[in-house]
DNA sequence: ACCTCAATTTAGGCTGGCCTAAATTTTACC
DNA sequence: GGTAAAATTTAGGCCAGCCTAAATTGAGGT
């Protein structure tokens, strides 16, 4: 449990992030994404929803989605934390496996110029250290083709975009075999049954062998 | 009318600064402080001092003091503040009179890791950009032999060792007027009645005339 | 079509921290 | 030493956001 209360932008960050997929976001998943109970959950989407202007368009019973307002606050927030993410790594020396958290907190805590400054400190970037795309300051995202690892069929060659910086422990399992964004690799074989994944990286000659559940946390782009 | 709530850190504070000088803080004084009405420090004193362990000694009608574990988190506090306006000004190029609010968000979002990178990039500094001692580590303050200016006899020479970092406007006057920490000066005149005084900056040849609320802002060390 | 069950919402309640107004105590002055 | 003013505390409420338990509803299997 959180020792604090989620934020609005958490709950805008949320739902954006189970929204991607072009569904609704539902209360039980909102409710464990943000360690509440899906009663408060739906409280606070009904009050979200009448907030002037609305940040949610909530349909009882069949989730929400952002509005355009809403979006906005989602990712001016997503910006922050993924800035921050990066400032922590590149100024104050962070391992990529431990800015989750702190930026986590800081990111309701910095001004409009702070984030500007670490902006321009860090040559605006547009990716974190993870691989992340960074909103633009007027939101818009930059492009990225990449797709999750599970997708890529065998003898496919491709190299590493981003990986899911939810966990720590992942990303340290990551680090250690060697797969961080921008590495290349070649997919030698797939497994249909347990449905593992069998990478040769670029430069190495051993293979490593990828579970379902990370699979799903490396983003990667294929060579065409 | 601050947006937020103040936190058990910002009460703290501010029992920390408000007795500095040996006596109780009292709780119109803290009320003013933190910008709420002053029944609602004599609940919060109250629960302050029935905490496990207590923060405060509160008596009655007479103020509260901190115990030893509430000094503690005040003098941790403070530290946090300075060194995080100390990297505002040195690593994100704020001037010193932009970085008091920041710090002040900033203080309660960061962990002890990023207090111990952020420190440890600095230098481990001892003052803060305003002149303040930033308490080290183990919380203990550096020394510094300063004292308001509104205490300095007509005659005697000193040196500007720091300035009340609470009022921007009054910053940015004395930056106008050119002191700033470091500079050295010689007191050619008090007046008794609208108590003013008359400051000759160290190479310059103009006195400047320095009003009561600005002497008791700014904190020089004066020579023997 | 129905029925069960998982998901969701409603109802009712709690806590922390704020507020105002009224009561009380201290202080300070004559 | 008495009293008016100032400071402080008490009393009583409000609000946001959380919780649990109970009621409702939609959806998938048969």
């Amino acid at each position: 449990m959180p020792d604090t209360s989620p934020s609005v932008q958490d709950y805008l960050k949320a739902i954006y992030r189970l929204t991607r997929d072009g569904r609704q976001a539902a209360t039980n998943r909102l409710a464990a994404a943000l360690g509440v109970a899906p009663a408060s959950v739906t409280g606070m989407l009904k009050r979200l929803a009448s907030e002037q202007p609305p940040l949610v368009v909530y349909r009882r019973r069949r989730g929400a989605t952002l509005t355009p307002a809403g979006e906005r606050i989602a990712l001016a927030t997503l910006r922050r934390h993924r800035l921050l993410e990066l400032f922590l790594v590149r100024v104050l020396g962070y391992g990529w496996d431990e800015v989750h958290e702190e930026a986590e907190r800081l990111e309701h805590a910095i001004s409009a110029r702070m984030e500007a400054r670490i902006a321009r400190l860090l040559g605006e970037p547009a990716f974190d250290p993870h691989g992340h795309p960074i909103p633009a300051p007027d939101l818009t995202l930059p492009l990225s083709r990449a797709v999750p690892l599970a997708q890529a069929a065998a003898g496919v060659r491709g190299r590493i975009v981003s990986v899911s910086d939810a966990d720590p422990a992942v990303l340290r399992r990551l680090s250690a075999l060697g797969l961080l964004p921008g590495v290349g690799f070649t997919v030698v074989q797939r497994t249909a049954g347990d449905n593992l994944a069998y990478l040769r990286v670029e430069g190495s000659a051993e293979a490593v062998v990828i579970g379902p559940a990370l699979a799903e946390a490396i983003f990667v782009e294929l060579d065409t």
